[in-house]
DNA sequence: AGATACAATGAGTAAACACTCAATGAATGA
DNA sequence: TCATTCATTGAGTGTTTACTCATTGTATCT
């Protein structure tokens, strides 16, 4: 790998690595790709020689978000295996990208076809893992019986509703910091035999 | 009141119509005030002398959807009490107008702050309905103990996240057809005293 | 060293779209 | 009947923004 091979990489690193960022504090449909290049320091045009288009700019930002993602999950997971700790694990994996998280479940319906697939295979991990550890405690007559997926949506529907909603909830602070202990526990209060 | 009048309120009216439609079908964002003129069959100048601006359009759009959604509502409850028959009242009065109200959450973050106001107040509604039948079934211990926000946005976030990804959970149909009931019954199986 | 390749530049282009305004013709009032 | 008002029209304007491309300067190859 020579300099220039190197730089390239570099740049369009440093590209994404600002997407994520600009994303995060102004959205996907209100950031301008002339934003992403002065946030990075770069011309307007460098963005296009390493991206075809906007939209596969987005594309890739969020495939390096679900792959952080991913990463930070296996790693919060790995020796738990409660849904409690299932729980945890996820909104801790959020905590770090919350933003990011937010504008991506709020804009998920005006992103391109190829961005909601992203999206819908970050969920599917998510739910890989929950579903793993609700076998067992259903298994352990711990939690109340009901349809798997119901389980698993009911738990991502009030997680998202309330990042949603964050200026309502938690005006200027994190919902996973305020509320993610709160949620968790309201949450397994619903699950479980009483 | 003459024609004339007569007739400057009769296009706004038609305007408006055709505005709930066409946010419907194609989102807010995403449909132009001229694909509103042309659906309504008058000039794309017409639009302007009604409203001054497309926000403005949009915010007596989302004004009159929450004033006919509140009516349904107000019909629809008026001599039932329990959860149950609220929770059903809830989603019999979006059925009508499932599609506009997907459009309006999922596209809620990127509307203007007045067209926002009204979301909220339409919330407010619904939530009002609710608690006042959520305290006597807590009184009649028929339901588990937890804070009344969380009760009332469990069933928001739940009934939100079907909707938003009804392509996935109702391609091509209706989430209060498909699956109303069964989130009904879900809920009050998560709620209730085992 | 000189030729070539190529990452980066930024002024320029084209398309989309909200909004304007002079013109039109029908309704209203004197 | 004739002058005035005003809802409607649609071509036109200005702005925004994704994307292009000729140019530049540096790294690479011979």
């Amino acid at each position: 790998m020579n300099k220039r091979q190197e730089q390239k990489l570099k740049t369009k690193a440093h590209i994404i690595e600002t997407s994520i960022q600009e994303f995060a504090r102004g959205g996907f449909i209100n950031t301008r790709t002339s934003d992403i290049a002065k946030s990075a320091e770069i011309s307007h045009g460098t963005v296009f020689s390493h991206f075809p288009s906007r939209d596969i700019l987005i594309e890739e930002t969020i495939e390096e978000f679900g792959r952080r993602l991913g990463k930070s999950l296996h790693k919060l997971v790995e020796n738990n295996c409660g849904i409690r700790e299932i729980l945890k694990a996820h909104i801790m994996g959020i905590k770090e990208y919350e933003d990011f998280y937010i504008r991506l479940i709020s804009e998920m319906p005006l992103i391109h076809e190829s961005g909601k697939n992203t999206v819908i295979a970050i969920q599917s991990m998510i739910s890989l893992h929950f579903l793993y550890a609700a076998e067992k405690e259903i298994e352990d007559s711990k939690i109340i019986s009901m349809p798997m997926n119901l389980m698993f949506n009911t738990w991502i529907g009030i997680l998202n509703y309330y990042l949603m909603n964050r200026d309502l909830f938690a005006p200027g602070e994190s919902i996973v910091e305020v509320y993610g202990d709160v949620l968790i526990d309201h949450y397994m209060n619903l699950i479980s035999l009483k």
